[in-house]
DNA sequence: CGGTCATATGAACAGTTCTTCACAGGAACA
DNA sequence: TGTTCCTGTGAAGAACTGTTCATATGACCG
């Protein structure tokens, strides 16, 4: 948290903008991760943005369940669940098993299903405190 | 939230979605956040699904910075930083301290915290295993 | 075989999101 | 005081997202 706060207005690199603390933003450049690894992140986080989504992956926190299981879980249509599993299932977040035809799906990622017990635990936290419903 | 396994035979001949194993459904179901709550969680993450927002807040895990600066190391135009701190604000993620003309930002919520630590090791773990490229 | 069932997929469309541009306000400073 | 500097904000438009409808595929049943 401390900071050599005095005002270096040093061109960074031939950048327009001005600097205020130019060590720092040194020090948090060098660590900030590459650009595919943020965009990489950041679709991540993407695919947990939406509600549907999301409880689609908390289902499937327990094991694996068939597609109508997870619409009647969800509440979302065969059709968006489907193409939710599809996304879903090309980020390589989710796996399916095949039988007949029945497809299975499954959470495939141990990041994700962290993200997932991490916001769960945050939502039962909170409930815990705010027994009432809060408005913002 | 409550709903037994007698809905099977009903549901299989109703007009909506059948039920494969009702059991796991319903248990699934019992166990899944309010829809508030699931809402939230999932606006949570979609503040964390842009890019240059989780750059934005990468930057603030050691501390506050001010908006040009934060310009600088996200590389969004000063625009870009206010609107999306903006956003950040009124979901309570970052707070600002205002110094004269400047306005200091820092990470607000302890959550987010978490899940930023979380995603970032991830990185730094598959940096590890893939190191492939590296960053100056 | 024909029919039905579970899932998958494509197109289209409403709604949202992110960026830029233009400018406004307030603080510092000459 | 007037000017410059840092930040904040509204509007607008391009790009993206998530849903539904219609239809396809392939497995099972009779």
């Amino acid at each position: 948290m401390n900071s050599s706060s005095q005002e270096q207005v040093t061109a960074l690199e031939g950048c327009a903008t001005r600097v205020v603390d130019a060590d720092r933003v040194a020090a948090v450049s060098s660590r900030m991760p590459a650009e595919t690894d943020l965009v990489d992140t950041a679709d991540i986080f993407g695919l947990l943005s939406d509600p549907g989504r999301l409880r689609l992956l908390l289902a499937l926190l327990d094991g694996e369940l068939c597609v109508c299981d997870l619409s009647v879980v969800t509440g979302l249509s065969e059709s968006a669940t489907s193409h939710a599993l599809r996304l879903l299932r090309a980020h390589r977040v989710v796996a399916v098993r095949r039988a007949g035809r029945m497809a299975y799906y499954r959470l495939d990622d141990a990041h994700v299903r962290m993200l997932l017990d991490l916001a769960l635990a945050h939502t039962e936290h909170t409930q815990a405190i705010h027994p009432e419903r809060r408005d913002s």
